[in-house]
DNA sequence: TATGAATGAGACTTCATTCAT
DNA sequence: TATGAATGAAGTCTCATTCAT
């Protein structure tokens, strides 16, 4: 109770800052994914975010500050599923969740998949930093699991990397890709049934191809 | 006829002509893969196709018919493949062909994938009515294949679209994710021996996901 | 009284203000000086100043008030030496006075100096009227002086107001241009033998170049 | 004849644009020296050369470019005086002859001046590469003329630069300081008598200052 | 066919200033 | 007195497109 007090009265102006900097990180997620860097213009981005343009560049100095800005924001839920592959459960049980995981990713985030892939479709210019370096040792430490199994003989030997691959490809596709999608099925992920129908198909291809037995 | 013999003794002007368009489109596809619609600057291109940019514009009137033009070439290349995806040798064969015809195209033409790519997670504004008519058109045909085979069996039964759609990610996502997975390996599909490698991966995952049995 | 009181025992809010006054200025003076008015950003000055450009507003309401403040502040100085020139001491005697206060103010006062001359330079806007009045009146009064020096011939002919010019354009040159003379010799007014030197060299040529006989 | 019809008819697009860029120069000189670089508005350069503001920035890149450009071309100009200074005449002629000169280019190019000395007066952020190599040497070269004359006891000894700088601080006064010799005299040296009686003023003040006897 | 010149509609920023606290 | 937030009016520069040759 205290603390809720507190929390509502202690801090009005950076609670202000603060808002006004989540609603201008959202909008700009939208329209960026939507339209790209150079093709969003700020003006776009303050209007959608409630603010004037100038106000929102009192709170990111130039667009390419707030094209960082959403990038950084979204690069821990990016990354979050594959850090929490682990080895615990086996292949079949780890795999199946890791997968569902990437798609409850595309049901719940498509615009930051879609920023993501334009981004790194374009040279990735403002994160290929981030691929050499933090996202390399995590799949080479996420590759150390897979090639364990391997060596079980739980898993059809192949090179692990292909396998995160494919994973990522499949259900990245369902948020990159959704328009196709939606024309060629009139549905999407946020379509409960396709929902599970896809990850159904989805785990059951991958898991069937390269589980042994 | 003397229209006729003209276009057939092929008219110095029009032959210069047409080299000049076909170096445009190719500096076109590289630059709007590369960039993006909005994110490409006319003089980009031309300068890429060794012209000035006011010449340039009189090939092309506009760059957004520059843009579909570049998009109206690539189409037939990007549907082939799935065109030729037949029910004559068997699913075996049949999917095993078509994955490698994808995979040899994203090794052919990266960039007209990814510009599908920005193009599609864009929204498809170029393309929506291709996809609502001759895309889905085609698919509805060979989905008939790929059930028949379910109907006999000899797949695990499954809405065929994912399967399409799980060959188009995994497949496509080589040339698109180009970037990231070079960050990651070090290689790309034109080497031969990571295509031979990405190759036998693809297909066997897909395949073993796929066949019963 | 209670307020007479206040008043009379320095309140320290009264203080501080007229210390930050006192920051606001030089801190102005500085910068008006190296950028010109429209150069120069008012944060600039309040960084400088160590306060908040809006808390330099409360001070002064616009840049243009700030700026006037400054010119006015400067003005004294500025006129100080030719008020001082007198008769009294004969025009060997008053003259080296007059050249050697006017090269201490360019050693003392370099920011001022180069502040009046590119307000000058740039047609005074903000001090025509000083120029056609104050300074119009004091120099007419000065000039009586000199040419009492000329009746008496102990001065060559000329306008004394050349005389005046000459005496000004030189000794402001020291402060004026001091990029450019540390350039050429590397060094300043600030260097005490420097400024002898130039000193002897100034008053020497002047008064060799005046003075009868 | 032959040679002016050559002239009109043969360098039609050259000529435009060699025009275009005399005329931005000219207003650029103008306005850069009556406002400063921040102070002044492209437009405003534009509108007095008659082109509109794009265009103007076809022929410069940009305002720093432009403003570059306006010095360069100033420069030799602005250099020349101090070139022609000779020891062949003996140092009376020389030297009247170089502050006639300098006068001279007060009266003719007062804006060249003015630019650059408020140039200087900032720090010459764009000139003190010039200062320090090019009028630096040319400095040099000039002393030892000087040095010489004073050597043979026809100069009173003094550091020559001292003298130099004399001779750029008046004569250049009178270009500089224009606005406020007009409001003490009402006169500038585009007055003939006037500028006869500057000149007087100015020779025979140094050089009486300078020569021995 | 080919290009230099010219332009208008943006689009990003900067900056003095005001508001609210 | 002091400051964070907000804004509008510039001002620079970019870029697709048109004009004239």
């Amino acid at each position: 109770m205290a603390d809720g007090d507190a929390a509502a009265t202690a801090r009005p102006k950076t609670r202000i800052g603060a808002a006004n900097i989540d609603r201008i990180l959202d909008a700009a997620l939208t329209a960026f994914a939507g339209h790209g860097l150079r093709g969003t213009r700020i003006e776009q981005i303050a209007e959608a975010a409630g603010m004037s343009k100038t106000n929102l560049l009192y709170y990111f100095r130039s667009k390419d500050d707030l094209y960082r800005a959403v990038l950084t924001r979204m690069l821990d839920i990016w990354l979050k599923p594959l850090r929490e592959l682990d080895a615990a459960r086996g292949p079949e049980a780890s795999l199946t969740a890791y997968i569902e995981q990437k798609l409850e990713h595309s049901r719940r985030f498509p615009e930051a998949s879609r920023l993501f892939a334009i981004e790194i479709m374009q040279g990735a210019p403002h994160l290929s930093h981030v691929l050499e370096t933090e996202l390399a040792e995590l799949v080479d430490r996420k590759i150390g699991i897979v090639n364990g199994w391997i060596a079980e003989g739980r898993l059809a030997p192949m090179d692990p990397r292909h396998l995160l691959f494919m994973i990522w490809a499949t259900t990245q596709h369902y948020a990159d890709f959704a328009t196709q999608i939606r024309a060629l099925t009139g549905k999407g992920l946020e379509d409960e049934a396709f929902f599970g129908e896809t990850r159904q198909a989805v785990v059951g291809v991958i898991l069937r191809g390269v589980l042994t037995r």
